[in-house]
DNA sequence: TATAGAAAACAGAACGTTCTGTTTGTCAAT
DNA sequence: ATTGACAAACAGAACGTTCTGTTTTCTATA
């Protein structure tokens, strides 16, 4: 018997490399399909069709629609859990001035490049589609609490009110910001031109960002 | 020959009554289904059963199943499109203490009996099912647009901004109160009690409320 | 005013399609 | 040789729509 029979191994045979990697096409295929026709419209076989597969490998791995959907909220959450890191070096004896340009940089960013990507529509899809599904509720709702509390302490470790303040005040700040961004991804149904949208995010920007610094570790 | 020849006429016949009666029935139990069940298991033989009338009646009324939504959702909009008119009367002689509180009241209370109701998560689920359907879009986007633009006159009669400002930045502060609440409707997922979102709320709310003030009319 | 005939409202069955989950079969890796 | 990965065919349920038949309401004419 070869040593690597536990799980988190390094090395990898080629039948465990070839499972991965079909499961990672399904699971990117889920989210595609997600955000390009809805959950409604993403059926397993859609979704064999976009990952190149075939609907038995789909059924080998996700015996139902259930496990899929399941274990493609997880792969989208993981990369995002540790949102709000970034440019930490350079804001050590940064005007007060440049740091509030730097934070709001940082909440469009959160926008452009986490909420406003195909990962966060195929969650909004997941999220509707799980409040009236009382099963998916079950099993993904812990998951999302969990990271909904791996974010906040994220964030405290990051940032901090401006003129003191509580670290659960701060946390329900960036909730707030989270929300708003949730809800901006379906407001476009209300514009006509998506440049409406922009100044939105840059009115809330503008009202968020005043209210917290970056929070500056010792050495 | 009768005079009710003309469609908006005080007087209804016994069978333009009976017509309104079963649509106001089927689509009462869209919405009903879409809050209860979410877009994707609201079917027309589920919405029948809701409603107490047969398939035959909804597909006389609405051939496709795209007409009953968009009705459905005209009828969600429609009383909803002058929202914050109210408590004008006892605001002329407040302090600036008791106009913030009453303010603070009115953003809550949109969304208690506004933001989060079945209507609104109905309007959710079609917003949603509507990201992805090109036809519905087409067929709704118009009337929805149309609503928002009607929803910012409203606001501007009634507001202004704390301190002057464009009417401009307060539609905007207004619409990022809506994109809130949209957002707030999912967000229940990520926490474990909904006290949490009370909180939420209330911090979202002293964020806004200081920002705009009654415009009192001249008689 | 009474009534026949048209038109609309409504009911329910049937159709073809699509979906998920299951079963059977094949092939390569261990 | 045995197991797991994958493929494909199948079964049952549910969907939206179409179609046919029945009841109710309206209206023109006698």
């Amino acid at each position: 018997m070869i040593d690597r029979g536990n799980s988190k191994q390094a090395t990898l045979s080629r039948r465990e490399q070839q499972v991965r990697q079909t499961k990672d096409a399904i699971c990117a295929a889920t989210i595609r399909c997600l955000d390009k026709y809805g959950y409604a419209n993403t059926s397993t076989s859609r979704i064999t069709e976009e990952a190149g597969t075939s609907r038995g490998a789909l059924t080998h791995h996700f015996p139902t629609k259930e496990d899929l959907i399941v274990e493609t909220t997880n792969r989208i959450l993981r990369p995002t859990a540790s949102l709000p890191k970034r440019a930490d070096q350079d804001t050590g004896r940064a005007s007060k001035d440049h740091e509030l340009s730097l934070i709001k940089a940082e909440l469009r960013r959160v926008w452009e490049q986490v909420a406003n990507t195909a990962e966060a529509r195929a969650l909004l899809e997941i999220l509707i589609a799980f409040r009236t599904d009382k099963k998916l509720k079950q099993r993904i709702k812990p998951e999302l609490v969990r990271w909904n509390l791996l974010m906040q302490s994220s964030i405290v470790q990051n940032y901090k009110l401006t003129g003191g303040g509580e670290d659960e005040r701060l946390a329900r700040i960036w909730q707030i910001a989270r929300v708003f961004y949730r809800g901006l991804i379906t407001h476009d149904a209300f514009v006509e031109n998506s440049e409406e949208l922009d100044e939105i995010v840059n009115e809330f920007v503008d009202m968020l960002a005043p209210m917290m610094q970056y929070r500056h570790h010792k050495k």
